[in-house]
DNA sequence: CGTATTATGAGACACAGTCTCAATGATGCC
DNA sequence: GGCATCATTGAGACTGTGTCTCATAATACG
C-alpha cells in the first residue's frame, strides 16, 4: 500500500501533477477492492465513506493508477470498463463462466513465452495483452442438466448469456 | 456463402424464425467484409446499397448470426463491438497495434492445446476465448523515434492512446 | 384470401464515459 | 502568513453505442 502510494506520487510528481487527498482516498478504495472492480463499484464505494469523489474525477485518476502501473485493465466481458491491481502479483490471465460470471484467475509461464515470441515474428513490440477463456463452471455444468426443459430445443439457447 | 446462407435458415427455421430478404442482406454484406469490421461500418454498407436496413435491425441479426456460428465477437480494442467471419476459416487470434490500430491475424496451435489444458485443470468446459496481444508495430515504432519532441518527457506519454 | 405471427424501421430511450467551466485546493514565492 | 498561479474538482451537459417500443409491413399457412 505504502509502496504503491510512494509509486503513484513519484508518477504524479513526474509529470507535473499533484497527490491530492481525493487521489489518495481513490487508491485505497482501489486496492481494498482486491479482485476485479467494474469502476461504478468503485464510485459507489466513495461514496459509502463519504469521500465525495466525482464520477468524472474517478475517471480521470484510474488511467493515471494504470500509467503507474498500479492498475491494469481487466476485459473481462467486454460490456464494460474494469480494472484490477496490478502490483505485488504475477501477471495472470482469466477464465470466465457463462453461465454465472464467476472469474478465476490463472498464471501460465508458457503463454508469456509464446506470446513474446508471435509478436517478435511480426515485429512487434509486445506491451501488454488481454487473454480471456470463457466456459462454463463446474457448477453451471452441474445445472445444465438437473433443472427444467432439458432439452426442449429453442428455450434453453434464447435465454442463455450473450456467446460472445 | 451458399453453405453460410443455408447454415443461417437452418439455425432460424430451427427456432421459429425467418429468412427474410433483410437478414440475407445483412449475411451477404457480412460475408463481403472479410475481416473484422465495426457494426457501424456494415450499417453504412447496407445504406450504400440501398438496402434500408435499420440500426435496430442489424443489431438484432448479428447475434443471430453469432449464434449460427457464422460470426464470432472479436473483441479487439474493449471500445466497441466488432465481428468478424468465423466459418471456413481456422480458428486466430490477434496481434493489435497501440500506435495505428492496425490488427494483425495469428494462429498458433499451441496456444489452443494450452488453454484446454487450463480449462479442465479448473473443471471448466471451455466454449472459446479472447486471446489479443497489443503492442506497437514496426513502423509505429520507427516513427517514435523520428519526429518531433523525441524525449521531452510529459509530451509523449501524455496523447498516447488508452493505454488498454 | 384472411388470419396469425414474426420482422422491420424510426425514433425515443438508457447509460457509460467525456467534456466544460466555475469554484476550490495546493504550491511556492515573498 | 499572504498572495499569485496553476492543477484539481464536481455538477451537469453532452456524446455515442446499443436497446426498446410500437405502429406498420412482410410472411406463413390454412
Amino acid at each position: 500500500m505504502g509502496q504503491a502510494l510512494a509509486r503513484f506520487e513519484r508518477h504524479l510528481v513526474s509529470r507535473g501533477l499533484r497527490l491530492t487527498s481525493v487521489r489518495r482516498a481513490i487508491l485505497t478504495a482501489v486496492l481494498e477492492r482486491a479482485g476485479h472492480f467494474p469502476i461504478e463499484d468503485l464510485i459507489a464505494d466513495l461514496k459509502r465513506r463519504g469521500i465525495r469523489g466525482s464520477k468524472a474525477t474517478v475517471y480521470r485518476t484510474l488511467p493515471m493508477l494504470t500509467e503507474a502501473g498500479i492498475l491494469q485493465q481487466a476485459v473481462i466481458t467486454g460490456d464494460m470498463r474494469s480494472y484490477e491491481a496490478a502490483v505485488g502479483r504475477e501477471h495472470h490471465d482469466h477464465l470466465v463462466c457463462l453461465g454465472c460470471g464467476k472469474v478465476v484467475e490463472f498464471e501460465f509461464e508458457a503463454f508469456e513465452i509464446l506470446q513474446r515470441e508471435i509478436a517478435a515474428r511480426h515485429g512487434f513490440r509486445l506491451e501488454g495483452h488481454h487473454h480471456q477463456l470463457v466456459g462454463r463452471c463446474p457448477e453451471c455444468q452441474r445445472k445444465e442438466l438437473a433443472p427444467a426443459a432439458p432439452l426442449s430445443e429453442g428455450g434453453a439457447s434464447r435465454t442463455q448469456h450473450s456467446p460472445i
